[in-house]
RNA sequence: GGGGGGAUGCCCGAGUGGCUAAAGGGGACGGGCUGUAAACCCGUUGGCUAUGCCUACGUUGGUUCGAAUCCAACUCCCCCCA
């Protein structure tokens, strides 16, 4: 359909909607609410201390929606993770403890602030955690209120239940229990700050329709539900899972120097929709980009780079980062700005056995696997290839200050002894 | 409570006494071709103080010259019945 607010107007053109409980009651919404500002809601659950790429394009939906004059909030799942939701998963979650999650929500938090504006405003964007109002919850109270809303024989069609009781897999009442707690979030939202707008990842489906079900069925308040398809790559990858993990949004798990290159490593048939959905640049502009064909896509799948890299990054970092790459790649030269580990200087005193140094270096897990890096001929120091197992670096392998190791053709670290 | 089935390396999965660090596949990593792409081809894929040693087939104990494989107990999971 032809959408009429900014908003969803947006959204569509990009590519991230994948479902709308009912488009043109939110369009008109979007358009006609009191005061002209609509309360939108996605929720995070802090099972890891960063969120990654696979959560960005909700991110960017919440920043999306803050800047067609609309409120964001940004709920942090604190309580909801110690139930852990079973949506898209084979097994239950392993049981993160109250001290791990304390320490994830906090490392979570700051990353928003680089995609949202936060504030006491009108259209300022908020963040609650789910825990203030969970967590009080009285079981027998929420049973008789809440709990009566929901068939059980309707909880099981849903697919987080169902597809795990069709693979034999083991789903906990506790999981189960999840839904109806994400459905409550949403009610309290409604109630405290007129949310009316849930959004989220495709597999999230459920859990929103939950939500807005029962908002009618015990506020009789009506709201809504938008889902973005969850991405993979043109090959069928999950985003954001490399060979390293995650591809974290949080510098110090991973440097801006890799951020860029994830983005920069852009298949070809992904430059399009990726150049659409995480960054800002006008759409004639990505249109030109995407007709760029052979060698020359790789200048758009720079301008990618920089520009997803700035939104999380900062625009400075980013380009230092596309800096680093261009010298390293297509200068044939060393850049200091490189991924770098420090070391003790004395160890290159004594000579420091070459496998030991990539595994210091992170570029290998364990001696094993650097000998076979070597064996494989994938193995160079200061970009000269390595044969020999038994080599030594010394100070005398230190240019600048720096031993650069690289892993292959794109794996690159510095080893600075610490003085 | 009763009966049946199951637990193998990152994942899936073969293996029912030695030839098993464990087939095959996926994934991942490295090499080649290229454009830091895809596809394709080749190689690698437990650890170590390394012609050897250690750890590993749910846990513990046993049989045996020898166990992932046989026996016992236990733990966990699935299914069916009540």
């Amino acid at each position: 359909m032809t959408y009429t607010s900014d908003f969803l107007k947006t959204l569509d053109e990009r590519g991230f909607i994948a479902q709308c409980t009912d488009d043109k009651a939110l369009d008109a919404a979007l358009g006609t609410a009191s005061d002209g500002v609509v309360t939108g809601y996605i929720g995070y659950d802090c099972t890891a201390p960063s969120l990654h790429v696979g959560n960005l394009i909700s991110i960017l939906m919440l920043r999306r929606l803050q800047q067609a004059g609309h409120r964001p909030i940004v709920v942090i799942g604190g309580g909801t993770t110690k139930v852990g939701d079973p949506s898209g998963k084979d097994e239950s979650r392993q049981l993160l403890t109250q001290e791990k999650i304390d320490e994830n929500k906090k490392t979570i938090r700051a990353t928003f602030e680089r995609f949202l504006t936060f504030g006491d405003g009108p259209t300022d964007a908020i963040m609650v955690d789910n825990d203030d109002w969970l967590s009080k919850l009285n079981y027998i109270e929420f049973l008789r209120d809440y709990g009566r809303h929901f068939s059980v024989n309707r909880m099981m069609s849903f697919d987080s239940v169902k597809l795990r009781l069709e693979r034999e897999q083991p789903l906990s009442f506790l999981e189960f229990n999840y839904m109806i707690l994400q459905a409550y979030d949403f009610l309290e939202l409604n109630r405290r700050y007129n949310c009316t707008l849930q959004m989220g990842g495709s597999d999230q489906w459920g859990n929103i329709v939950n939500g807005i079900d029962l908002t009618r069925r015990t506020d009789q308040k009506s709201a809504y539900g938008l889902t973005t398809n969850l991405l993979t790559t043109a090959s069928g990858a999950k985003m954001g899972k490399t060979a390293q993990g995650a591809v974290w949004l949080n510098d110090d798990l991973l440097s801006v120097y890799d951020y860029w290159q994830f983005w920069r490593n852009t298949e070809d048939a992904d430059i399009g929709r990726f150049l659409k959905l995480f960054t800002e640049l006008p759409l004639d502009e990505i249109a030109r980009l995407e007709a760029l064909e052979g060698a020359d896509l790789n200048e758009a799948k720079k301008i990618l780079a920089t520009q997803a890299t700035a939104m999380c990054h900062g625009l400075e970092a980013a380009q230092k980062a596309e800096a680093t790459a261009l010298e390293t790649f297509e200068g044939g030269g060393t850049s200091t700005d490189l991924p770098s580990v420090d070391i003790d200087a004395g160890l290159l005193d004594e000579g420091l056995g070459l496998l030991q140094g990539f595994v210091l270096a992170g570029l290998a897990s364990s001696n094993g696997e650097a000998r076979r890096l070597v064996q494989g001929g994938g193995a160079k120091v200061n970009d000269a290839a390595q044969k020999d197992i038994g080599a030594s670096l010394t100070k005398d392998d230190l240019i600048d200050g720096a031993i650069k190791l690289s892993a292959g053709k794109k794996r690159h670290v510095l080893l600075r002894p610490s003085t």
